[in-house]
DNA sequence: CGAATGACTAGATGACCATCAAACTAGATG
DNA sequence: CATCTAGTTTGATGGTCATCTAGTCATTCG
């Protein structure tokens, strides 16, 4: 495993960044941890990977259910759905001959809270 | 101009993704455009940039008061505030001899929406 | 066990991108 | 105008990444 990918979101470092970006700075730190997240979000991919299991009913879904919606191969699939599940976006847990793939609805939450605008703070 | 980079954030086309992600999958449309956005967030020198910026007073700030926080050369953090420019995170505005970048919070809070995990769809 | 199916890993390749040094533009000021 | 300061553009470079093909692992079923 040459490349570590930063997860941010482990438990211990979660809560850490549960914080609007508009209301302080960003530490180098915190910037490192949530832009790997964001990263995994920007690719049009993954986007949809993403949108498609949270979506899908117990925001969960087997990648036989994913493949089809893209004109694209197996392996490369394989490819997005690992950036997710190391980035702590979404879990993977076998059953039989399928993998399921499950949102981090956790995840989801921080980093919306991250670029949310309080009120106070609105325009 | 070669590169056309891809910016969500036109009036018209930003009410459209207005829409959280794990409510209903991403047209591959939707998902290209907020993805742009998203790889904009996934730098961490941006994400402080744009952090910095928002947090400044009147979520307004001198390009001045910007490059001090980083160990970077100037075209690189201007490089990077184009991006955020170009994705419609940001606005630019020249008044004498120098540059203010104000964020754009309307954008913040639509990608903040997206990723937002509604009270019914919890966990 | 052998074959079939679902999913992943490994390695290669072409495209993209973050960064820098050098050169340039714009406004202010003497 | 000459010069200084603030910021941007250009071009080059090294690194990263999305995608594919080929091969592998895991599970089920005959």
């Amino acid at each position: 495993m040459s490349k570590q990918r930063v997860s941010l979101l482990s438990p211990a470092e979660l809560e850490d960044c549960r914080i609007p970006l508009v209301s302080e700075p960003l530490s180098a730190d915190q910037a490192e941890r949530l832009a790997s997240s964001f990263k995994a979000l920007g690719d049009p991919v993954r986007l949809r990977l993403l949108s498609l299991i949270a979506s899908h009913e117990g925001g969960r879904a087997c990648v036989c259910d994913l493949t089809d919606s893209f004109d694209l191969t197996a392996p490369t699939i394989s490819h997005h759905l690992k950036v997710l599940k190391e980035t702590g976006l979404v879990t993977a847990e076998r059953r039989g001959t399928w993998v399921y793939y499950e949102a981090r609805r956790e995840a989801l939450d921080l980093l919306s809270t991250v670029l949310a605008v309080p009120q106070a703070a609105a325009a």
